[in-house]
DNA sequence: GTCTATAGAAGGATAGAC
DNA sequence: GTCTATCCTTCTATAGAC
């Protein structure tokens, strides 16, 4: 019988990658550095990524899973609409609060690969559109009036806390529960 | 006789660049590629710029440059510090507006080329503090309670402001107004 | 023998710099 | 124009597991 294909070396080079694409961004890494750190061929890695588009749009894809996995998990707690946007927001907070952040992920490939069509840009593209319909929708459980206005200052608001600086992280929730808790006493 | 440099030959150059390297990034920018653009020989591209990197530099000093004139140009109108706040915040949205807009010159540089330390880079920072110090001061001027909360806040919306469309640059002025002229009536 | 893996050479294009 | 370097990608050669 034949040797047995190695399990897990998908997952191997695609988590070396995702880290390197992170930090230093896409552009200026390379497949050769890819397959260094990763400690495997170069035949094993476009066996399993055909391009260096497809490992990005893979890097993408798992982004958007880890980032789904701490979205639903933060908003585990929360039952009614303003509590659930409140947690949305603070765990873009911690997020941005960690010490390697590097901005997010699928805002900077769109920076570094502007008017592209490919697949990680529609990974990108796709995972923008549907947090925000996220927030929409949850705005739109708020009941208030002006729920279109409400959900643009709520999406400019992650944008800037996705861009800015950790120290303003706690700024933005505070400035978030007192939107969504109008009356929620002294801040 | 030598034949005398031709004038304006420098900014010939760098308006070529700028142009390309905002439309699809300076990494996917090539030196060959701005020589042509430019429509001059290689020789004196380096004859100006000695490097890649202080062409960017010149990039980004010609793009803070523009920025000023818009912003002062902008300030011109108006005399109390709430009313400069909301025309700051107008001239972004103006400028997000813009058909070919394509994010803020400095933050996409400082995407572009994460933890360098550059002649670029210093132009971005440089930049990015200053105008947040611009909004700090201004907001001092506002004479209010808790400034730094104030200054974070607008810093946020600027932030995001300039990550976002140009669909919510009304938002986000009509937000501005809101937040500097607390009792200036219905919006 | 057969399959998978690594390692390295080489293609072809393009990069920045002189 | 040219030089060197590096890019992504492909191909070849070899070693190891079944």
């Amino acid at each position: 019988m034949a040797r047995t294909a190695a399990p897990g070396s998908r997952e191997t080079i695609l988590t070396a990658a995702s880290g390197l694409f992170y930090v230093h961004g896409i552009r200026a890494v390379g497949m050769a550095q890819v397959i260094e750190a990763a400690g495997c061929g170069k035949n094993l890695l476009y066996k399993h990524f055909a391009s260096k588009a497809e490992l990005a749009a893979a890097y993408l894809a798992l982004a958007r899973q880890e980032r789904e996995r701490s979205t639903t998990e933060a908003l585990r707690w929360s039952a009614d609409p303003a509590g659930r946007l409140i947690a949305l927001v603070e765990e873009i907070a911690t997020t941005v609060r960690q010490p390697g952040y590097r901005g997010c992920a699928f805002r900077n490939y769109l920076t570094e690969f502007p008017g592209e069509d490919d697949a990680p840009a529609r990974v990108a593209h796709d995972y923008l559109r549907d947090t925000r319909r996220q927030i929409a929708d949850l705005v739109a459980a708020l009941d208030r009036a002006e729920p279109d206005v409400l959900t643009d200052r709520l999406c400019l608001l992650v944008d800037g806390l996705y861009a800015g600086r950790p120290e303003r992280a706690q700024v933005a929730v505070d400035w978030v529960t007192e939107l969504v808790r109008p009356a929620a006493g002294p801040r």
